[in-house]
DNA sequence: GATGAATGAGACTTCATTCAT
DNA sequence: GATGAATGAAGTCTCATTCAT
């Protein structure tokens, strides 16, 4: 069977993957099996083994996958949208968009269990924290242009940055954990409201 | 005609309790073995089990007695706090204390594993909810209380609940993981300045 | 069941590493299972593990057994024996004795195993290096005492006992891997002859 | 038709040969995985299976060409070797030589462990003996020769012979296992005088 | 009530060998 | 002949819970 092309192994990959996300969804990083993946991806266990080192490899390339694919959508909007605000603004609805899907909370739950989980060990720690200033960094970015621009007041960037993370992470683990779509949805645009009041230099709420 | 006084009982509760916490919070919910608590405990493995009936209750006792002195804190806080904003403003200022402890860290981080561990039980589920709804109601009263004497402007109380929760979840989950205490002092007061801005019905900002 | 005798404990670590020995014996260290040990001894896996920590321990224990009675049964022969030369043929005697019996020919050669294994860990080669040392110098202060007493020619000591260690380990591990004892008794007579030879201070030979 | 020449497999061979004995030597018989061959010597892991049944073969090949470069070495060296002493002495010098490198202490200890390794299966077990009557024999018609000019002591040759290469093989794996080059420079030094003591006819000793 | 030895299912990972391409 | 992906049995070790004493 061997010598199969590059795409071959990427698909392989992606398998496994998908298999995985699935398995890791329902269950939860810790609680899933190499077993339950490998029954999902029809492979034997050693050919998991041949496309990923570990478990935590088989994560890691998951929310590498999602980091990627986060930028990347964020990239190809930006061109149609002109001001920080409306930069924002996509971002609180992207986020409204995900929360309401079934599979993205799976996927956030995992997420911070994950992020829990990494905290006991010091390289898992750093590689997160590493991602964290990655997102923290992105929004201060917005932040700043919305400042240069005069659409925001000025502040300290990196603490608007921070807030926004924090209460994007609260509300998907809230809405993760309790799920009454409707509602989260109705809290995400209040949410939204109040974070603009807070940075907007205008005086005009919604 | 048992041998032992209740009160003996509690005692021994208590040690089993105040061992695991530690535990808990050293390691982890999931991590955290029986022997540790044993260990640290001075107890049988045995005893533990006379006492509770599984490590997943010895949490749930836990997380009850950190439910149950919240709300004897802020009650007894109570008769000193006039005004819906002061009540509001005492509980930031709490949370602003915790979140700068190491021990509140490693808590916060257990009780979001725990939650999310719940997230797959349905009993669990079921009493994880209810706490919220617990949680959120108590904002809610607060809120109303606010509306009624026009500190705060009319919104829906039940949505301006889950944003406080979410806010506080939020920037707690990211404090306990990242830690970088001075950082998280400075975004908790500008988060409480968001909320007031965002739910004051005057127009001041500080 | 519990909170049985230290004797009772003891009992059972003897059980366990009596089969483990047995098992040891049989297939050798890499190749025995913990499943094997199991099997033989009786008891669950579990329970192996409550007494001993790895494979590895399981024979490090075997081995200081084997040395402590070693030593214990030379200190208790000592008493007899006047001279450096009776005590150095009661070693030769001794070694013949073992190397007659199966037990003790698997025995050799699992220590030998073991011994290369411990090679390639940085702990185990110190603690193996450390046994050495031991045996080593015990015959070092023999041959010291018989140069004293001029039973035996000057010459260093230490290389002296290099050489006694490297002839009975090469002696038993041909005797341990072919096995025809008639042949090794007489090898090891031989050998003896040859070592007192060279050591003797007298120009006879036998 | 083989589109391949007789050399070219012969050189393939040999390079998986090379591959091997490096990995064996560093890492063990049995730590060494086809993989670690396969990553040294830059083949496939189905090349490797093309010319070679198994693991074990490619030992047993390795072992093979060492005892025939051994005898090779030492017939070539032979016409200048007068004496029976002479031919000992010489493999004495030899062995002293190998022992201080450290490629040859590695192999020493790869070839102890596959002889470990070996009891435990009949063929090989077989195979390993016939071996070793070979190296044995070599030297009995040394020590018959030397008896015969008179060199030698009349004694059985047989044992002689065992006595040699129990020496030399303790003292082998001694020096490969703990490995203080100068010591057992001195130590073989002294062995020689000994084993030569013991078997000459003359009284001097050197 | 207390004890802690015992259980055994189940976790992750490794690896010699095969065989479709 | 060459390739290397696939296999799956086997390995060591963990741990919540039970229960005889």
């Amino acid at each position: 069977m061997p010598k199969v092309s590059q795409q071959y192994k990427e698909e392989k990959k992606n398998v496994i993957l998908q298999g995985a996300l699935r398995c890791f969804g329902e269950k939860g990083y810790e609680a899933t099996t190499i077993d339950d993946i490998v029954r999902v991806s029809n492979l034997s266990k050693g050919a998991i083994y041949n496309y990923f080192s570990s478990k935590e490899e088989i994560y890691l390339q998951l929310l590498q996958g999602e980091t990627r694919d986060f930028f990347l959508e964020v990239k190809s909007e930006y061109p149609a949208l002109k001001t920080a605000t409306e930069k924002l603004r996509f971002l609180f609805q992207r986020f409204q968009k995900q929360q309401l899907t079934d599979e993205r909370r799976k996927s956030f739950r995992l997420y911070t269990e994950f992020w829990l989980y990494s905290a006991r060990q010091e390289d898992l720690k750093k590689l997160m924290e590493e991602r964290y200033r990655e997102f923290t960094g992105f929004i201060q970015e917005i932040i700043k242009e919305g400042q240069e621009t005069g659409e925001f007041k000025p502040m300290d960037a990196e603490f608007i940055a921070q807030i926004f993370w924090a209460i994007r992470d609260g509300n998907a683990l809230h809405s993760s954990l309790l799920g009454e779509e409707e509602r989260y949805k109705k809290t995400w645009e209040m949410i939204e409201a109040f974070f603009f009041s807070g940075i907007s230099s205008t005086t005009n709420r919604e």
